[in-house]
Parts: structure tokens; sequence; C-alpha cells
DNA sequence: TGTTTGCATTGATTCAAGTCAACTTCGAAG
DNA sequence: CTTCGAAGTTGACTTGAATCAATGCAAACA
């Protein structure tokens, strides 16, 4: 529900990718929060501190410890962003798609690496001129600081989850999470495959890939969601899901003794 | 490093409680990244929108799912964040002192609770207002969006340890990054006992307190800390601490393999 | 058409952290 | 001074997820 007002903000302007290079064709300037008709010098100015930029499935586009000089804002496509450990444990702190932006945690450097897992469209802004656009575009600030502040509740949710939640309670979390995430995209085909692999789930849910597989299998078998044969997830009871999710009448709904 | 900018700008005004109810005296704006002169017209702004607050120690100030009415700039003490699950799991998602802002990871509802585990003094804005003393005070904004920034750093490596550090990794870490936090700020005195309990630190750290105090034995017997008899933890060799925490000296500098 | 290869699933076993329980210490209340 | 209770430590045992290992399966390829 919150989600709704990061990507399913229609605009009835429709710029060409030609005009600006910037902004895709088709989304115009409304993942970025520019809804209103844009003036000629602003249009230039746009494009003067934007590229467009394309990135393939598998590329990494974002170096954790690399000097923090673009800011991305994503128009196509999932990519996954990432921390890893000197011996090879990765931790994804999150997935990014439409509407999304990427480049807010980084102070000099990035503090983390961002890597498309289809291919991504996206908007690169040059960070140094941040400041100019904000000046220019007060609706794009107070969109990425309303960005931040949804972008920091996630993260309070997912450390709760990584910190207390069992493996079926993560699985349940992210599908449930997932499956809300689609509807608000105009794709709301939810018998979709996950754009993202087994590996890729251990690594966000903080578990191993055959842990992951273990609690999708258990899932299936209490009939809550069904595994296609190309893998893809289906949920079939979101109620159910939700309330696996958040450990709800497990034992909230303790019953009381009479004593 | 990066804490500084949010904890160590003094400034030379000193704004008395008298004039400004919500800027505590001998700190002035500071907090708040109001470091020049203000005017009549803006103390008297400020003052509408703001009102000191006090709460004791163990006393709750925010609760999850609340209508977030307020937003919050700490001056003195120190507070837990924390989410709770239906059936008692908890987990503390911060822990906020001088110039840190609450009420950040909030829309409609706050998405956490807040509890003082010291007496603490804030400044409390009514969260209606702040598109305002965003208009009359742009380095505010800004402000806050850099403490957004750097919080969401901060909740990126959360997740990193709750989803893949072992539980002395854990212990290392948070006592490495509670130690840069201690340098910072004018106390330095690293001898001092942490503010929050065991059960505080294995709600944040994902552990239990049993395994939080088998942690700190361990780091003892490797003499990196000490525990003193209150209670209180000394690090005694912070470069080791840090190569813990990142599991650094392990297994990146592998020996690579002839062949 | 068979082979390879990358994912995914499932089973057997191990292990790090959780649970349960005993004990210590210390400060506050009586 | 004694008692009490909260907080912390340590030990014995259990368990949920990790690890190790085998197998399935379909797309890519020779």
């Amino acid at each position: 529900m919150l989600d709704h007002r990061y990507r399913s903000q229609r605009a009835p302007i429709n710029l060409s990718e030609a005009i600006i290079p910037g902004l895709c064709a088709g989304c115009g300037a409304r993942h970025i929060g520019l809804c209103d008709a844009l003036s000629d010098e602003d249009l230039h100015f746009l494009a003067s501190v934007s590229r467009p930029l394309t990135v393939q499935k598998g590329q990494t586009f974002v170096v954790e410890g690399d000097a923090a000089r673009s800011f991305f804002n994503i128009n196509y496509g999932v990519a996954k962003l990432y921390k890893d450990m000197p011996d090879g444990r990765r931790q994804i702190t999150g997935f990014v798609s439409a509407g999304d932006f990427v480049g807010l945690a980084a102070d000099s450097c990035y503090a983390f690496s961002a890597e498309a897992i289809q291919e991504v469209r996206m908007c690169r802004f040059d960070r140094t001129e941040l400041r100019n656009v904000f000046g220019r575009f007060p609706a794009i600030e107070q969109r990425l600081f309303d960005f931040a502040s949804h972008e920091l509740v996630v993260a309070q949710e997912q450390m709760l989850l990584l910190g207390r939640k069992t493996a079926v309670e993560r699985l349940a979390s992210f599908l449930d999470g997932w499956h809300h995430r689609l509807s608000h995209t105009e794709d709301s085909n939810s018998g979709r495959a996950l754009p993202m692999t087994r590996a890729d789930l251990a690594d966000y849910l903080g578990l191993t890939i055959e842990t992951v597989s273990r609690a999708l299998s258990s899932l299936r078998k209490l009939g809550v969601i069904s595994v296609a044969a190309d893998h893809g997830v289906s949920v079939l009871q979101s109620t159910r899901l939700a309330e696996i999710a958040q450990a709800a009448g497990s034992s909230s709904a303790k019953i009381q003794p009479m004593a």
C-alpha cells in the first residue's frame, strides 16, 4: 500500500528519450517525481545532469568502496544490492525495480554493490549535481526524502526478519512482500517466476540455498504456495502466507489461562 | 569518522532553553544543523513548532503502530529503537544518542517503538510542520537527508551482521562501532560500562543473552577486551577487534595455492 | 541425440546457537 | 545484617539450520 506512492504514479506527460536522455520513453519523468509540464530550460538542464544507462543481466554497475559519483533511478528491470565479506559471505540488502533510487546509502564511497538480475534500464545522475537538481526541482528532493524514509522502514523490517525469524517465516515474509510489490506494478501476473535465483533468495534472507529450498517445500506442502516446473512461485493463500510471515495465529492469539 | 558530521559539530551560538523551548541549553541549535545566527522571527517560529521533552530510563516515548505525529532530535542520553513480534520476539534496530533524529522510519504510523535506556532529553517537532521547517531552514532538510543516508548505510551494515556473521563477529562489530561512536563524542572515556543491558545487546545482535555472555567471554579470553566487575566492557586491542568484526585476517588473506 | 552445465531439490550428518538450569554477584529494601 | 530480586555467567543438553553429498531436470551445446 505504501509502494503505491513510489510505483504507480501515472503522469499524463510522455517525454521522448530523444529530448531527455536521462528519462526513458514511455514513462516520461514520473519515476523521479516530475509530473508537471517542464519548460525547455528545465529539459535542457535535466539532459545535462543525467544520462540513460542500460546494463545487462549479471552486470555489476555499482561496486562497494568505489567513489560514489553517480546516483541512479531505475526505469525497468530488477537489480540486487549487496555487501560481501572478504571470505565470500554475502548479504543482499535489497532488490530494486522501476521507480527506485540507487545510491542513497553512500557517503564518499558506495556502501554496497549493485548487479542487474535482469536487463535494467535507468537514469544516471551526477551526484555532484544533486544539490542543483534539488534546487531546481524541489519535488525530486521531497520524493527522494520520502523514498529514503520508506527504505528505512523496510530496512528495519528486514533486520527483524534476519535477527529473529525462522527460515519458513523469512520465506513467507519475502513472498508476501514480493506479492504486494507485484500487485502495485502494472504486470500483476502473480503467477510469475521470481526474477532472482535461489542463491539470491538465500543471500537476501540470511540462509543457504538448501534451507530456502526446504522452506519453499514446507510452504508448498502447507498448500500456501505452489512451485511450477520452471521453479516459479505462485501464492495460493495470501492471508495464510501473511500470517506465517508475522507469526500471527500461532502464539499471539495465545489462550489466556483461567487462573 | 562519519559520525563526526553528526556529532561533533560545535556552533558558536548558545541559545537558551527559555528562548527556544525545543532546543536545549548548552548545545544551542547545533543538533538540528542550525549554526548561523537566527532572527527573532526564526526563533519564534522554531518555538512554535518544537517542544523540549525529557523521558526517564525505561520510559517508552514512541510506540510502533501509533500515528506518527512527532519527530525527535536527541540532545542527551541513549534510547533504543525496536520492533516486537506478537509472540514476544524483539529486534532492536538501533541505539540513538545526542544529535540523532528519531521518527524518520515512519509513514502515517511509526514502524518502530522507542524506549529510553538512560534519561533522555530531546526536542520534539510536529511532523505536520516538517515541510514548513524545511522551507524556512533548508540546512535542516539537508542535514536530515544526510542523516537518513547515513542511517541506510548503517542499516545495510547491520543486515550483513544479522544475516551472515557469527556470534563473536557480531559482538566484535558492535563493540568496534560503539567504541568509535564514543571516541567522537565528548566523553571519550572508552573504559565505560555500556549503557545497555545484555538483553538489549542480544536483541540488537539477534542472539540470546547467554550467547552474548559467551561471546564476551571468548573476546575476553582472546585478550581483545576486558570485562569489569560492574560488567563494563573495555576495548584492549581495537585493531584486533576490528579484524574479528570484519572476519579479516582469517580467510581474506587466504594463501593462494601454487598450482 | 547425447552430453554438459547450471540450478534446484532432497537426504544424512554436523555444528553453532538456543534452551534449560544452576549459580554468582551486587545493590536495594526491610 | 539479612533477604530479595535483577542481571550476568557458566554448564549440560537440544535443535534448527548449515554442511556434505547425491540426484533431478531442463536449457545450451556439440
